[in-house]
DNA sequence: TCTGGGGTCCTAGGACCC
DNA sequence: TCTGGGGTCCTAGGACCC
């Protein structure tokens, strides 16, 4: 346990880097990354925001999140392009491989991060951290920060320095000198929110944080304090977790091109959502006992109800059936911008089906398993409730496999 | 043509029980 | 006769992450 040494390994703008790269293997000349561009969503559908930014564009002041709107007021020659996210899981796979070869402790904590422990290296982690680096740039294309230190969260800290292909340590000894002079907004795990607090009480830098009296943050900001206070003093020592854990939720949502005033529309949206929410559940083989829909409303305000079910369900009409009941009891009639599904206190389904369950239903089950077989096999949308069509609404709702199948082979 | 989608964890209040 | 105090479950909302 003592003396780990943990890498932690982040992509530089990780979408903008790989549809960079990706471009530029097929022919273009410009580099996204050495002009002002981003990574953005479909403004039609109004889903304009910046999904990542090039480093020119960040000198503009542009940041992840806003809307492509106030971006292009920033920069006014942005260049703009749409997310490729299959492309994109692609080139992840492609560094986790190579990242494989040197470590067999390895978590990948998002997309674009991921954590190794490379305590086997010894005195060699520093020449491997640069070999690293040097091959994902020269063999994939893309270039990476790497930090490193003896836990995950000093690691993930260090590989924000500077930017970007860069390799830094924050090992304990180091954190007086390299992490408490940072605003304290920069510490893992502090947002907007807490940083308004602490500001408002004086509290401006790490440093300023770490030196707080425990009780005190306990007292005041309760667990959540307490855990920014231990980051602060460069204390975490979660281990890398190597297998899959277990997924506490399954849940999906969209933002409707337009708002939705009507129950009819409503409805059709909470089954499509409903049949993509149901069918990751029945893949990954799991059920879940408490379903919740939650809205946002044309000013942007979400709201939310759930309802605990007698027994775990992963049928699209449990799902659908009780999302309804939830809608009915909240909507207050505000148009609707967003809508969402979610599926949590999972359990096995092995667990839960093997009990006699008055809801469950055999038929049901075997037809939903059926339909999810064709649907991975030839599109979403190659086998439809009849409701759907003409609607203009898509029959499944969710996912980041966005792929558009054109055929439509038969209707529910 | 202004503001996505996927998650995790925590808190506070009310119901209910003894 | 003026109203305790735990514990658990459920729900709504909020904070954070990428």
């Amino acid at each position: 346990m003592q003396n780990r040494i943990i890498f932690h390994i982040d992509v530089n703008s990780a979408y903008l880097s790989w549809e960079a790269v990706y471009r530029l293997q097929h022919g273009e000349k410009i580099d996204l990354r050495k002009i002002p561009s981003v990574v953005g969503g479909d403004e039609r559908k109004r889903h304009g925001i910046v999904l990542a930014k090039s480093i020119p564009a960040k000198e503009y002041g542009i940041v992840t999140g806003e809307s492509l709107y106030s971006a292009r007021q920033k920069c006014p020659n942005l260049t703009i392009v749409p997310p490729n996210y299959e492309r994109y899981l692609k080139a992840s796979n492609s560094m986790l491989s190579l990242l494989n070869e040197y470590s067999p402790l390895i978590q990948r904590f998002s997309i674009d991060e991921v954590f190794m422990d490379c305590s086997h290296l010894e005195d060699n982690f520093l020449k491997i951290a640069y070999e690293i680096k040097e091959r994902i740039k020269k063999e994939l294309g893309f270039t990476v920060n790497i930090g490193i230190s003896t836990n995950k969260l000093l690691a993930k800290m260090a590989s924000d320095f500077k930017k970007p292909d860069k390799v830094h340590t924050l090992f304990p000894e180091e954190i007086e000198e390299k992490m408490w002079p940072l605003p304290v907004g920069k510490l893992f795990m502090i947002g907007v929110k807490t940083q308004k607090k602490l500001n408002n009480r004086g509290i401006y830098t790490i440093g300023q944080l770490a030196k707080l009296d425990r009780e005190y943050i306990y007292a005041w900001l309760k667990k959540p304090g307490l855990l920014i206070w231990k980051y602060a003093n460069g204390i975490e020592n979660s281990e890398v977790k190597n297998t899959s854990y277990a997924v506490k939720s399954i849940g999906n949502s969209t933002t409707t091109s337009y708002d939705v005033d009507n129950k009819k529309e409503a409805y059709m949206f909470l089954l499509a959502i409903s049949e993509m929410v149901g069918m990751r559940a029945r893949d990954l083989n799991l059920s879940g006992r408490v379903v919740s829909v939650s809205l946002k409303d044309n000013d942007f305000f979400s709201y939310s109800h759930q309802k605990k079910l007698n027994t775990a369900t992963n049928s699209t009409k449990t799902i659908y059936e009780t999302s309804k009941k939830l809608f009915n009891e909240m909507w207050n009639k505000k148009p609707i911008r967003r809508f969402n599904i979610t599926l949590s206190e999972l359990s096995s389904n092995e667990f839960c089906q093997l009990s006699l369950l008055e809801d469950y239903d055999e038929k049901e089950e075997k037809l939903n398993r059926a339909i999810d077989k064709i649907r991975y096999k030839y599109g979403y949308n190659s086998i439809i409730r009849s409701c759907f069509l003409h609607s203009g609404i898509k029959p499944v709702i969710g996912g980041v496999m966005e792929e558009e199948y054109p055929m439509m082979s038969s209707i529910i």
